[in-house]
DNA sequence: TTGACAATCATACGATTGTTTAATACAAGC
DNA sequence: GCTTGTATTAAACAATCGTATGATTGTCAA
């Protein structure tokens, strides 16, 4: 057998992280009903009968990525974007939309993580719950707060959600429907130099907005 | 070969349209891989073999419904969403965007259209071309006529086009998000009365944006 | 060396998928 | 009657999927 990568490492560090590797970026790429066992398998330079072996089934191997995401995907990302905590309300939702754009869009490696996130809000499975309350809620908590500081202590709950997922849903778009945009406007590329005016339309807009609607509710309540 | 010119109008409305009927609304359900042909036929009264002897395979099959999509979804629901032509920009966007979430949200009968469309913005196919022109491309163009008059005649196409995004992605996350939002707010729900008044905030929301934004493009170019 | 245990392997099983086939039912025309 | 052509049916087909099995390999302690 050609086997160069039996000796890189002692027997420990092996296939069970390359699986996890593996399967998030395809399941990222195909969704769980597309990828496949035997793909993912291939990818990560494994025997077939591995996912059943460390996993107990395709399912454990999902929920294994899920975990997997959690733990890694929080040190990769961390939740203050790299500003600081004094900085103003304006600037920590600009960097918020950025790092969020860069994360759907961006073609770099690690990128799979909020891609899978993202297909999971889309397409729910039995690991909705998993990924919710692990990666999701903070994100969405974060946003809360910055929205939150943006509209005035007096807005209430509903409108600080309301506009909080209207500024994630702006982002989120740009992501899943990245096929059809390109074809209504073939002029839209995803390039980095792109990614970085988008995320300052999408800032502009819900800064504007924001501001109008923080005016309107302290002088009238509807 | 299958393709035979049957007569337009046959003694008894058959089972062919039965079933493009009921894989419209397996394929806006489970989507293109999950649906099966056998679940289509079942719930189209037809036997197993109606699929490839009417459509040449699974692919012509959906080919087909968004064929049908484009001639029968352009009735029902008109171009001009019931409102004079001389009404004022504000109103028309907010008849938009309820006319969309509605459609995206609603439980109504033949509202798979909608949802068939935004399955395909999600997961392309290779019918994603026609899909585009045939169904999206009109309602853009007529999102994008609204914006513009909103924005001014100032407004560069960039931004009229970001903006015109902006509207729809919120609509659009209402809808495909579903299940993350309500797990997320458990306090949101999708009845009638919420989709009115999420409607009216997406309104408000991109209205304020909008109006800001016309402003700072007069006075100043960046 | 030997024995035990975990890891890896080729292979096969059962289930489900889309698709095909051959037989049949039914109507209309000569 | 019979023939012709379309529509429908039950059954089987080949491919692919997730999963299970039994053998083989490698490693380390005794």
């Amino acid at each position: 057998m050609v086997n160069a990568a039996r000796t890189d490492f002692p027997n420990k560090i092996g296939t069970e992280q390359r699986l996890l590797e593996a399967a998030g970026e395809v399941f990222a790429e195909s969704g769980y009903r597309g990828a496949t066992v035997r793909q993912i398998c291939e990818k990560a330079k494994a025997n077939l009968a591995a996912v059943n072996y460390y996993f107990r089934d395709k399912d454990g191997l999902y929920l294994a990525v899920m975990r997997y995401l959690h733990t890694t995907g929080t040190d990769i990302y961390p939740p203050s974007l790299g500003l600081q905590p004094g900085a103003n309300a304006e600037d920590k939702l600009h960097a918020f939309i950025r790092s969020l754009l860069n994360r759907l869009l961006g073609e770099g490696r690690p990128n799979w993580h909020m891609k899978l996130a993202a297909r999971e809000l889309i397409e729910p499975t039995p690991a909705l719950d998993v990924i919710v309350e692990k990666a999701i809620r903070p994100l969405s908590q974060e946003l809360e707060s910055i929205v939150r500081e943006l509209l005035g202590s007096e807005a209430d709950d509903e409108l600080v959600r309301l506009c909080m997922l209207s500024v994630v849903s702006q982002c989120g778009f740009y992501h899943h429907s990245r096929a059809v945009i390109s074809r209504l406007y073939p002029s839209q590329t995803f390039a980095a130099g792109d990614i970085e005016r988008l995320a300052e339309h999408i800032t502009r807009f819900s800064l504007s907005a924001m501001k109008s609607l923080s005016k309107t509710t302290e002088e009238s309540s509807e």
